[in-house]
DNA sequence: TCTGGGGTCCTAGGACCC
DNA sequence: TCTGGGGTCCTAGGACCC
């Protein structure tokens, strides 16, 4: 027995795009692009021209030429994408975000109360066009995959339920780039050894594509095309990094330059990182060069930071680092990603010291005021506090 | 394809420890 | 003095996703 379909993949249609319409009725009907120098997303109008996302803006306009161009607004997605989310959440408590426009659901246990997952799925779609105003597309199916896959086929405005039943007859002749996690350069490879649907790739043992594509990807493609996916929906999930970057265009750029515009990164990725509540062990300097090639340089801290000078030191160093390879070969892109991510919370006791000895707390907290913040080890102090601990607080590897 | 901005996961070598 | 195997962390790079 395979179970039921109950689990939903849901994808807002050409979001970006679709919101810039329903913002500006003018736009409606007409080809619309989203983004400048590249394709951040097309309006379905534009695509059926050939606009694709990433596409490069030059080219966007050669193919249609009467596209409306519009700069990215990035707080209006924001927005909209909270109100998606929070209509995914009253449908059911089990909702696992992939990014800012699409989601996993788990409706099986509300058949009672809710319907099907089909009519769940169908009320979900309705909800998100009168309450927020935008076209999602739902896939049905008894696993996550295929009902991504399910999404995707049903676009635009779409409901697609895969039947159990039926599983085989929907993959199985859909081609390889259909799976999650075969981009250009896996099928390619695949396409080399005369593979290009699902189904050749399934009649495959696992060893062969492993040899082909590398143990994990080879693994994890094969078990997809083979229908196993026992990934559930998972809405413990946190993000692991937060990053941000700017693309710089062909030219020189002084010293100070790039310093400036690294300390305006740093500063909103702190922030960031402070109103989530995290903090972060490692930074990573992300560059492109002149040739389009690109490195990354990171360090690690041996305890957790929210400070933004902290961060800024680090990045800076970094930086210093790599101004001789910069300086030879000219620079297209900087940026910064904070990863090794934690919850403020997950600080420990482990001085022993006594809340009442007051002198001696005050100058262990001081030190940790400097090396933390005052924010953060108000927090954990509280925490401390609240739940009893019988010391202030020490990161937990320190 | 003349190139955004936000992420995830995997691989691989070296350091270091037991 | 020569030598084993396993585990984890750090760093860098790459593929992939939207």
């Amino acid at each position: 027995m395979r179970g039921e379909a109950t689990v939903l993949h849901a994808d807002l249609d050409a979001f970006y795009a679709s919101v810039e319409q329903r913002d500006a009725p003018a736009l409606r009907g007409r080809p619309v692009i989203v983004g400048g120098g590249v394709v951040l997303a097309a309006s379905y109008e534009a695509k059926a021209r050939g606009v694709r996302t990433a596409m490069g803006g030059r080219q966007a306009r050669e193919l249609c030429p009467d596209a409306v161009v519009v700069p990215p607004r990035m707080d209006a997605y924001s927005a909209a994408s909270k109100d998606v989310f929070a209509i995914f959440r009253d449908t059911t408590p089990l909702v696992e975000g992939l990014s800012i426009d699409e989601a996993f659901l788990e409706v099986g246990g509300l058949r009672r109360i809710a319907g099907s997952p089909e009519q769940i799925a169908a009320r979900l779609r309705e909800r998100v066009r009168t309450e927020v105003g935008l076209a999602i597309s739902v896939g049905v199916a008894r696993t996550k995959f295929l009902a991504k896959v399910a999404s995707a086929v049903s676009k635009p405005d779409g409901l697609l339920v895969v039947e159990p039943a039926r599983e085989e007859e929907f993959l199985l002749p859909l081609p390889v780039e259909r799976l999650w996690g075969v981009g250009a350069v896996t099928a390619e490879k695949l396409h080399r050894y005369g593979i290009r649907t699902v189904g050749e790739l399934a009649e495959l043992e696992a060893a062969t594509a492993e040899r082909m594509l590398g143990k994990a990807t080879g693994a994890h493609v094969h078990a997809l095309a083979r229908l196993r996916d026992p990934r559930p929906v998972d809405t413990t999930r946190r993000r692991g990094s937060i990053g941000s970057q700017r693309a710089l265009g062909i030219g020189p750029r002084s010293a100070e330059e790039l310093d400036l515009i690294l300390t305006r990164i740093v500063d909103r990725l702190a922030r960031r990182l402070r109103d989530g509540d995290r903090v972060c062990r490692t930074v990573v300097l992300r560059l492109r060069f002149g040739d389009y090639s690109k490195a990354t340089r990171s360090r690690s801290l041996r305890s957790s930071t929210d400070r933004t000078a902290v961060l800024l030191t680090m990045a800076r160093a970094l930086l210093a680092a790599a101004q001789p390879e910069i300086t030879a070969r000219g620079i297209t892109l900087i940026g910064i990603s904070l990863s090794h991510l934690d919850r403020v919370e997950s600080v420990q006791p482990e001085l022993p010291i006594d809340w009442g000895d007051e002198a001696r707390l005050d100058t262990v907290l001081d030190t940790l005021r400097d090396r933390y913040g005052a924010a953060s080890v108000a927090r954990a102090a509280q925490l401390g506090r609240d739940e009893g601990w019988s010391s202030p607080i020490l990161p937990e590897h320190e």
